[in-house]
RNA sequence: GAAAGUAGGCGUAGGCGGUUGCGGACUCCCCAAAAGAGUCUGAGGAAAGUCCGGGCUCCCGAAAGACCGAACUUGCUGGGUAACGCCCAGUGCGGGCGACCGUGAGGAUAGUGCCACAGAAACAUACCGCCGAUGGAGGGAAACAUCACCCCUCACAGGUAAGGGUGCAAAGGUGCGGUAAGAGCGCACCAGCAAUAUCGAGAGGUAUUGGCUCGGUAAACCCCGGUUGGGAGCAAGGUCAAAGGAACCACGGUUGGUCUUUUCCCAGUUCCGCCAUCAAAACGUACCGCUCGAGGCGUCUGGUAACAGGCGUCCCAGAUAGAUAACCGCCCCCCUUUGGCCUCAAAACCAAAGGGGAACAGAACCCGGCUUACUACCGACUUUCUCCC
RNA sequence: UGGGGCGUCGCCAAGUGGUAAGGCACCUGGUUUUGGUCCAGGCAUUCAGAGGUUCGAAUCCUUUCGCCCCAG
């Protein structure tokens, strides 16, 4: 599971992922990604203690997954598919720069993957993105 | 041995370890919080479908009662339950050789509707038929005439529903008698109805007697009995800087309608009391509701049982873009192949290699049921048939 | 999570107990030199599945499955 400082949570962020991010989709996989540092960074400095310590510039990386009824039926499959992205991405989690909101959207067809085939994926989704630190 | 039937096994299964992670509770640390550390804990029998019944919350002011209305679509009897359309025990009917299973099982004589096609007729008749006793018409007969009786003919009035044919269904069924022909018209048996007696708590069972008899359909409207305030649903509803409370009380305000009683609210009056410096946050699962409950387990008592009661013991998920996991290794189990052992041959056993480890399925406020989905296995009890002693 | 609706031929669909209409599409034949148009004929579904009520069910009752819509 997730950090909770790295989960995308609210309707309104999802929201503004879905209208102004930058879309890629590789596969049975799609990722939309937005800068989070213009915007909305004024509009969440309440709980940050460390706030004052180190520079506005770095807020974490937010990440959410979306997963329709379409994938599959039950419910079994898509809480599934959501924990072994979710195992992914901690993996990837540290070489990640911070700054953005990311969504990831399954589509149908996904139910036939296993772990190791949404690993690359979703390193190469994340690499075109540019979000990652290179190495 | 074969073929079945019933009710079960806290729905019973994978175990251990490693790496990386998540939710909750408690403890330590700390002035406090956060972070950190430690310990414990973390999906199901159906969590599912959402088909019923409740709890809980809000709205229609509230509660109780009477009469009327409406809705529900509940409906054999008795019991259980907080309640139910659920469960238990029984009755009737149907199925099965049987163990056993199924059952939506009030009323068709309260009334209305419908019963296509076919058929004369679908609930009231008469097509083909049968008869023509009675009445009518014509004729005959005894010496003649008339009337009556008698005989013959007609099928006019009329009688009949046995037989034919139609249909899911045609005025109880079969037999004997009876009659002009027939008919419960009479009798016997059977089916059905009613009354009485008796057994039973009751649904009903049994027996006797009686008059002879009435189509089906109420999962058609309906009648009778029963039940019920209505609506929305935890995304209910509430808290989140900012004060109102108590007493008296006019007119008025009610759940489908009317009425009665009690209470509440409301303008107003009196008394007591409170707040407003700035900033941040401000409708979002941020917090409450939220998990101790018609609770689980054990045992005893009552009851045929469902279940109830007593005692002891335990605390057992509370998430909110939604935790309870992801990956790897070993053991164990199952299947396949190969080899070994044994053997006439196989099975079983041992070893190696390969594959697989379940199916259905993920708490979303909580309970009680129902329905549906589904893997491998375990051992009971019962019935029928066959074989052996 | 809650609330509501639908399912009839390949497609659109009518049908509220008594033979499952119609249109498009498709097939065959005719008309035409040929194709189109036009004309005639054909074409089906255990009416989403299962069970029940009824003499008789797409229709009534129970239950299951699938699809769609609405509510933050």
């Amino acid at each position: 599971m997730l950090p909770q400082e790295n989960r995308l949570k609210h309707r309104r962020d999802f929201d503004a992922v879905y209208k102004s991010g930058t879309r890629r989709t590789h596969g049975k996989l799609s990722a939309i990604a937005l800068g989070r540092d213009r915007g909305s960074v004024e509009r969440k400095p309440s709980s940050e203690t460390g706030f004052a310590t180190s520079p506005p510039s770095a807020p974490p990386t937010r990440i959410g997954i979306s997963i329709s009824q379409k994938v599959s039926k039950s419910a079994v499959v898509r809480n599934r598919i959501k924990r072994q992205i979710r195992a992914a991405l901690l993996e990837l989690l540290p070489r990640l720069s911070d700054g953005w909101d990311i969504t990831i959207v399954v589509r149908p067809g996904a139910s036939q993957c296993n772990y190791c085939q949404f690993l690359q994926k979703l390193e190469q989704l994340l690499a075109s993105l540019e979000v990652l630190n290179g190495d």
